[in-house]
DNA sequence: AACGTTCATGAGAATCATTCTCGCACAGTT
DNA sequence: AACTGTGCGAGAATGATTCTCATGAACGTT
């Protein structure tokens, strides 16, 4: 069995390809997919195997240094975020992100879950807006 | 403001293959795939091409007779829920799944949109545990 | 510095869910 | 029966993600 253990740490070997990963993530504020995250390397001059960014982001992913969130097409998106649980209010049309922290979903899901018999809760929330910006590059149009 | 509702899908025609699915989908109480329900009607008896399940999902998903929740494999799964605002708590083993309502989660996202200059807010919610009847049917294995 | 072991890489093939194509079937109408 | 509009479905096409496996880089040891 060649596959790693989930409770696996990050004991893995610097290379160059995972510090432009996490250069190219470190950049952008939004969340990016995998396919968009190639071609940026690609543009930017260190280009790095398709199947190496899959397989980085999902490592990264699993320490916890990026989180991932599905679009609405249902491809997977991927953002370097703090490590402590947070929630995302992103602009659905810049991609622009904030990280939210000290929801009230913490305490009520908990809460409602119990209330159901429910154990090992895990919940998922994202909103979704138009940020000032866009907003206003919107307006002019009308 | 945000139901934007032409009602215009409301006239097509009733078809075998519709009361099928629909038939299959309030059979079931979690969220299932296109593919299970695929699976589903053709062992029932009554077997319905994969090309219409798809398509009457999307219909019946663009009429909000159904919810759309993506599982951690990616996959569009679907349920026959209430017409109304609510989120999930579903049992990732078996599930099972109880909608809710009045979360706090509505007032508290506008709020924090607001303060961050974001319009136009939307959210998606999942909460997801281990029901009691799952729960006591792993215990024993210890 | 050279050597051998171990692990990461990447081109291309393989998966697999979802969508598209397009000829056929069927209900309702004239 | 002939005509028309719409839903159906087998199979092809699409596209993201994963897998295969030969090659190359990183490290600890001589
Ligand atoms: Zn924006
Ligand atoms: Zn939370
Ligand atoms: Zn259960
Ligand atoms: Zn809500």
């Amino acid at each position: 069995m060649t596959r790693p253990e989930p409770a696996e740490a990050a004991s893995r070997r610097p290379t160059r390809q995972r510090s432009a990963l996490l250069a190219v993530l470190s950049d952008t504020d939004g969340f990016r997919s995998a396919q968009e995250l190639h071609a940026l390397l690609r543009a930017r001059g260190d280009g790095v195997g398709l199947a190496t960014v899959y397989r980085t982001l999902q490592a990264l992913t699993d320490q916890g240094q990026v989180d991932v969130v599905r679009n609405a097409d249902g491809e997977a998106t991927y953002r370097r975020c703090s490590t402590a649980h947070h929630h995302h209010l992103m602009c659905r049309s810049c991609g622009r992100t904030v990280e939210l922290a000290d929801s009230p979903v913490e305490r009520w899901a908990a809460r409602v879950a119990d209330q159901h018999g429910f154990a090992d809760v895990q919940h998922q929330l994202e909103v979704f807006g138009t940020c000032a910006a866009c907003a206003a590059a919107r307006e002019p149009q009308r």
